[in-house]
DNA sequence: GCTTGTATCCAAAACGTTTTGGCTTAGAAT
DNA sequence: ATTCTAAGCCAAAACGTTTTGGATACAAGC
């Protein structure tokens, strides 16, 4: 006895002893079976045996042991949304997150997941797809057709502050996108020039920025690039978080946002970002992200319970900003 | 067969048939037991063995059912942090809150509890204390001594800032508190007061105004409140959600953030809120937030792994701003 | 040879549910 | 009088672990 725990480690459980099924079939004198069904809701116990049971259980205080429900059923009731350290300077890959997914399917901790921020051929939706785990993903990839999704309009919502910018007289913007590893800074990037063509201007009218993952002060410095070209009079923003630093950036350097310039953006409705400093400074398109992360839990939950979703489609029109139609859209595909 | 589920209600179990320590065994011929207290790290298991069991549990890639080992050793592995539906907008009673707690307790889905926003006598402290289920609060109440806590500094945070705002020649304040409904605010006036005493100032000094939840623009209006009054020339705001909205109020009515008036304030360092447009215009205390979190989470894993705590204290410095130190404390008591 | 000790191993119980595959009874239908 | 049906109930198995309380074998000590 020389290594590891003792040999007798005591069960340390700080659980209470709380009342069981055996202790209300003791209560009632009948059988588990029968606490069980009648609790249930099942057809085969009499009205007066399962008034009983129901009385008795409120009385006693009886509540189902999760876990050995968990056990017995193979639900865990519980879904995962695996997040890298830190929201937003991340950088952390899908193959870092890759691991924990394989544990919590392995052992049981989860029924279904929330897959976010897609990136192309994401290794993670590989193996959901492939272990035939319930899961939705937040936002899109080439494989939207098979799985169920909760996305903003991205190509419209980008399509349409660029057609916003240019209908307001500007004719050099800079857009500041986000890191397109991710597909929705793609995505956003297409709408942009496809407006621009689509209007008739040059893909020249837009100097293009990036900013990488993780984005500390990104949106700042790659304003501060921005201004060295004084003819760019709109700046267009992937994030209401990049705008914001931008909008310091164009502040410090002495031009007036909402007179000489335009700065415009996408505006996730974030919790704790107070836009009243910056009332009338910043032309954006809202969707709520809170929206998104109730859509993409109560899909999830929907996934789990089996419930055909085969193909549905449930767009929400959000609340409009400035003329700019912002649309989050809803996706399901049932999946084996 | 008129009411609830069908009479035979398939296992819907999503979860895959996966590897088990039974299969280990047939494998190995070697007994579950065997495999079980090889892979615990038991000592009466010989070496050549263990190194079997943990080659073959490697190459079959088994992982331990969670549910299996939660149900048996009557731990969950997991821990609660109750939250009213919004974090920012919350009037939720922490007796609305009880009935999850207690829920959770019962049927054993979780070990232990962080405890938010204590009121006084909170409730929620009642019962985990009489229950005797491990918790953590994050800050504190009368109680103190009988459960582990984690808090910021908030008597001398708001001591500190109230000198600094009296060094810088102030002589009428407007001090916007949190609501009082919950202990950080009682504390936080009390410090306030207590600066202006020891200092030989009047009570009078202050202007008090009480932000009640749920708090919307209560920032912005209770400013606009206190403008009327001119001749305050500091605003002392219990947190920066607070006085970002004070500042678009005190900025809109003309007066000139860091020239002739002062704002001040706590900074939690919130993750999505970007203070660089009101560079300069706020002096504030940082406290991380998230260092907090991540305190709590230690303290709550540490009770219930039963690890003996009793009575230490764990005073972390945090960074500073503007000469006026910020201090978090994490505290721990042993209970039964 | 007998006892004692030590190193390995294991069968069985336990955790608290849900589900299966019955059984019993009473009344209806034949 | 028998057969069938339906309603109501239940014993036992199963879920996959951990822990208990041994058993066995072999070496050392007397």
């Amino acid at each position: 006895m020389t290594t590891g725990p003792n040999r007798s480690r005591k069960q340390t459980g700080a659980q209470n002893r709380n009342v069981t099924i055996k202790d209300l079939a003791a209560e009632l004198d009948v059988s588990i079976t029968t606490i069980s069904r009648a609790l249930n809701g099942y057809a085969d116990v009499g009205e007066k045996t399962r008034k009983k049971v129901i009385d008795a259980a409120r009385r006693l205080g009886y509540t189902p042991n999760r876990n050995a429900q968990r056990l017995v059923t193979r639900r865990s009731h519980s879904i995962a949304w695996v997040q890298a350290d830190d929201i937003v300077m991340t950088s952390e890959t899908p193959e870092r997150q890759l691991a924990t997914y394989e544990r919590y399917v392995r052992d049981g901790s989860v029924d279904g997941f929330i897959v976010d921020l897609p990136r192309p051929n994401d290794p993670r939706i590989n193996f959901l797809l492939e272990a035939e785990v319930p899961f939705v993903v937040h936002g899109r990839e080439e494989r939207q057709d098979r799985y169920g999704w909760v996305d903003v309009d991205n190509y419209g919502n980008f399509y349409n502050l660029t057609k916003l910018i240019l209908a307001n007289g500007h004719r050099r913007i800079a857009f500041i996108n986000g890191d397109e590893r991710f597909l929705y800074a793609t995505t956003r990037r297409q709408a942009v020039y496809d407006a621009l063509r689509d209007l008739g201007h040059a893909p020249e009218t837009v100097m293009y920025l990036e900013g990488t993952h993780p984005m500390v002060e990104a949106g700042f410095q790659l304003t501060e690039l921005a201004l060295t070209d004084p003819s760019i009079t709109a700046f267009l923003y992937s994030s209401i978080l990049l705008a914001t630093e931008g909008l310091t950036a164009v502040s410090r350097a002495g031009r007036v946002p909402g007179e000489d310039v335009m700065i415009a953006s996408m505006n996730d409705e974030l919790q704790y970002l107070n836009l009243a400093p910056v009332d009338g400074q910043i032309t954006y398109v809202r969707s709520s992200l809170r929206a998104a992360g109730r859509a993409l839990v109560a899909e999830v939950i929907r996934q789990c319970e089996r419930k055909k979703t085969s193909g549905i489609l449930i767009p929400s029109l959000f609340d409009l900003g400035d003329g700019v139609s912002g649309e989050a859209i809803a996706g399901s595909v049932h999946f084996a």
